[in-house]
DNA sequence: TAAATTTTCGACTCACCATTCGAAAAATAG
DNA sequence: CTATTTTTCGAATGGTGAGTCGAAAATTTA
């Protein structure tokens, strides 16, 4: 009884899978139910025995993502070191994740440009949030001692995000060196 | 005679301004031939009498905007000032731009990343490639005399692509300050 | 093993949207 | 004023893709 559990989960995960090879493939605009049935091994009609939409393929998928960036996030939050070393060490451990499941968090940084979900629906944002107001509150703290620039807070978490999407999907690069983390992040952010 | 084209010009004109309405009001999803029509006050079959498809109306407004954004940029590189100066002062410019028209500027900054438009076609990427490596060898320069920290100059420009878009697309501000551009890319910018 | 249940599936429906058609106004030319 | 050209239009067309249907196969239960 436990058993059957076990694989309807697994069978979802394939689907979830599949729907990732399909987006990996074709593009966000080829990730149809078809397609995604196709590269899942499934027929279509058995996506929609498992996932009531193709909305919620897609809100499974940014979770997924979201939720292993915060997890990674909240077990750094808590050591006690400077708020600027967190942040770069924060900002490391999430590229190293990003870098793991490269198409995945592609997916994850594409797909809210392209679909709209109802807020009701974005489960993910739960994570998401948590995360950035966990990043601001690094940077908070870390402006009260002097170690970042003074500036407007949610400006400097925008360039920040902009950076770090500009490091991680930088062209060709397989890995994230730390050192181009280090110049980036380090030399920007320390206040000249 | 000549009254003729210029009238077929403005009608143009008028079409692509319905466009620029129905993408504030509806999004770009929203933005279907229908709703460019009635947005423009046109019967949809006159719509294609002046525009050969959908793409090209996307293509002519992304041609507009970076038109006016690589010439205001044009004007300003000639200029004699150190190239930590100048890159601030065009990067002024160009929020100044942005905000003149702002509906346009995010269509342009949006639009790519919602329908594919094949290379041969893509004719604004003229204005938008020149606009980059023109800011890109202004970089370059800086970096030589020590105006800038010496990181990867892509990196460098994804960052401040990323801080750009930031600085441009934040909140309910009407109007860049002068201060907010200063404090972050002088900060920023300027190595440690 | 027979009944009940879970799982699988391709074909069908339905809505949406870009594009085309064919004809009618409106403007211009002779 | 008539013929020609230019401009306008709403109603079809055709393709695409999400979601549904009804039945069949596989699995579990008793």
């Amino acid at each position: 009884m436990n058993r059957k559990i076990a694989e309807r989960y697994q069978r979802k995960k394939a689907i979830l899978n599949g729907a990732l090879k399909s987006y990996s493939k074709h593009g966000i605009d080829g990730m149809t139910m078809d397609s995604i049935a196709s590269d899942s091994d499934f027929g279509k009609a058995t996506i929609y025995y498992y996932f009531p939409s193709k909305e919620d393929i897609i809100c499974s998928l940014m979770e997924m993502g979201w939720q292993e960036l915060w997890e990674s996030v909240e077990e750094m939050v808590i050591e006690d070191i400077p708020a600027r070393k967190k942040f770069v060490k924060i900002l490391n451990q999430m590229a190293d994740i990003v870098f793991q499941n490269k198409i995945l968090y592609e997916f994850l940084f594409t797909a809210p440009r392209h679909v709209a979900i109802p807020d009701n629906k974005a489960s993910w944002k739960n994570f998401q949030s948590r995360t950035y107001a966990t990043l601001q509150s690094i940077v908070d703290e870390g402006m009260d001692k002097g170690d970042f620039a003074d500036i407007k807070p949610e400006l400097f978490m925008k360039a920040v995000g902009g950076i770090f999407h500009g490091i991680v999907f930088m062209g060709e690069q397989k890995k994230l060196e730390e050192k181009d983390i280090e110049s980036l992040i380090s030399n920007f952010i320390y206040p000249s």
